[in-house]
DNA sequence: GAAAACTTGTTGAGGGTTCAAGTATTATCA
DNA sequence: TGATAATACTTGAACCCTCAACAAGTTTTC
């Protein structure tokens, strides 16, 4: 039963994933580049910074921001030295508990995220939102939940690792 | 007139791209971790052995090749030195351009393809394709398919680089 | 046909991410 | 309480990607 031949995308789904693919690459490393231009970081330190900002006293707990902006806890340790050297962020210890640290957006960071945002959402918008219908950024939202909802769904099942490993092939059924 | 504010995202929008962000990340890196762990390589290094082999002879130029898998001709080149040191692709010289180099596919590489696939597909299954509606499978591509338009728009109205710098606020209106 | 301009592909340095291992602290529980 | 497990975060090595610089071959231009 476990040997039931893989499920191959059919000729529409290849399609769709191909140009999903693509589309996103092209997309994301054109964002990237914008960034990395304009502001000297990656976007992955960009939604850092963004995330800080929007936090009560522009401050988080690094397990908690890690969470939020997509990163393991080691990428974002990474991330966080290397803002630090540029006085972006500032880290703390945590009151409440001796192993944790705060990440606390300084004036600095602050300041060098406003300059950023401007150049970053217009390249957003250029190459996304604009090219599409409001229909479809609708559509965009609607479909991304399904994929975050299935991917919470799945490792809700599978336990603790959010990543289904290889060969279970009759994981479901 | 250059000063026309930035144009934020509007709360849709904004929600659109923020559950885009973290639906494409989590996706991506969910990929990413099953091909490393099943077959050893990342997801980009696959692309290029799956485009090989659908190529006639199972063979491409460097630049061809760069093309049609989204990447710059550096990253192809350290990537096929990559995968030349595992004997999953030969290069030989190309006959009609000094220049140039053929990139081919060998039986070993074919295997690990091969190998490779069933347990990837399925992963795309599961993180994408079945969590959405075949609706919605049809409006990702048509999607997907606007984005990339809009990007090859954007680079043939800028001229060469494909990426619009910094700052241009009054580019378009 | 030679110089200039462009194309093809590679290389190495710099920086980002991952993975595995490690330290320190807190929670569990017997 | 004291042992064990779990959590929070960091670190260093390995790997991949980007960028700039380069070597070599081809095309263009006059």
């Amino acid at each position: 039963m476990a040997t039931t031949g893989t499920r191959w995308l059919s000729a529409e789904e290849q399609q769709a994933w191909r140009s999903f693919l693509t589309a996103t690459q092209t997309l994301f490393s054109t964002l990237e580049a914008q960034l990395q231009q304009c502001a000297g970081i990656p976007h992955g330190y960009y939604e850092i910074l963004v995330r800080l900002s929007e936090a009560p006293g522009r401050a988080m707990r690094m397990s908690n921001l890690a969470e939020v902006s997509t990163s393991s806890k080691s990428r974002l340790s990474h991330a966080v030295a290397r803002l630090e050297e540029r006085g972006w962020i500032r880290r703390t210890e945590c009151p409440t508990d001796r192993r944790g640290q705060v990440a606390e957006l300084t004036d600095e960071g602050f300041a060098a995220l406003a300059a950023a945002a401007p150049g970053h959402v217009e390249q957003v918008r250029r190459s996304l939102i604009d090219a599409l219908t409001p229909a479809q950024v609708t559509q965009l939202r609607q479909i991304s939940e399904a994929i975050m909802a299935s991917a919470g769904a799945c490792a809700a099942v599978l336990g603790e690792p959010p990543v289904s490993l290889c060969q279970s092939d009759d994981g479901d059924e």
